[in-house]
DNA sequence: CTTGACCTTCCCATCGCTGGAAGCCTGACT
DNA sequence: AGTCAGGCTTCCAGCGATGGGAAGGTCAAG
């Protein structure tokens, strides 16, 4: 199979197939003379796995993992689920920061008139005090102050 | 106003105040003879804008704009508006997007022991057959075949 | 033998940063 | 006056996961 065919069958394009390969996500497969990489099935099988693995938002490190483990019969489910249970956390995390913009923006929005006129609480809000998250965990920058001299300049 | 300064009262690292001075963000401030920037109140102003904007998830273009119509005395709040929402929308798709992952993924974890013994539920399922996304409006993909001839090979 | 679909490698672009290196500038202290 | 820290400058490279394209080799069908 050559890796247009592969592609087709896996649903990972040439593309990432290569690229999966350049980053040591997939092993280098075999190649003709000519030097056209062909694919078994159970490599094929792989890609699948990993374009799947991808559709549920893992990273290419992550599939790594996932494929050791898979590839392991002697796994311990464990392994595999706290993985997964992780990837949820970041899951959550990152859609409710995003749901967290929203609902400070449709506040604002709802605020504005959206008609011909300037006045628009949206721009004086982002130019006035700090923007409220409304469900996020406190945004609490570091206040790195270490050696800040006084330049008179 | 040198960098650093503006950086710590507009809350935009100097990194970035350079990034988008390049990019074309801000204009290029001031400089002293010796080519350091300086910047003005009303520069820090526009940094700390570009901040809260970019907290509440607009790209660097949608701000540009949004920045555009803060300048602009007579902008029709409309626009403002406009851009708001569309943004709001993006928003909801990618969370929802993310939600949906987290979703599968959370039935999957709900079917693993999550114990030392192999079986694996969720291994199995991203072997298997196609993930199905829980509330995704239907993610087709456009089945390109255009041109495809049998290879023997 | 030509055609054209396929394959190869390589480099560049995306997006929003972050980090580092090499070197200059400033100002405070010795 | 000299030194030193810590600013500042530019440039270059990388992240993550992909897409796009160029330049060229290969394969099979017409």
């Amino acid at each position: 199979m050559n890796i247009g065919q592969a592609a087709e069958a896996s649903g990972v394009s040439a593309k990432m197939i290569r690229h999966y390969e350049a980053v040591g996500l997939v092993p280098a497969p075999n190649r003709t003379d000519a030097g056209y990489r062909q694919y078994t099935g159970a490599e094929v099988h792989t890609l699948h796995f990993i374009r799947r693995s991808r559709d549920l938002g893992f990273s290419i490190q992550q599939i790594g993992e996932l494929v050791g483990l898979w590839r392991d019969r002697k796994r311990p489910s464990r392994q595999v689920k706290a993985l997964a249970q992780a990837h949820i956390l970041e899951l959550e995390q990152k859609a409710q920061e995003l749901l967290a913009m929203k609902a400070t923006l449709e506040h604002l929005v709802h605020c504005c008139h959206g008609d011909g006129r300037p006045e628009c609480p949206i721009l004086e809000k982002l130019e006035e005090e700090d923007v409220q998250h409304h469900s996020a965990e406190g945004a609490h920058r570091p206040a790195k102050r270490p050696g800040l001299r006084q330049r008179k300049n």
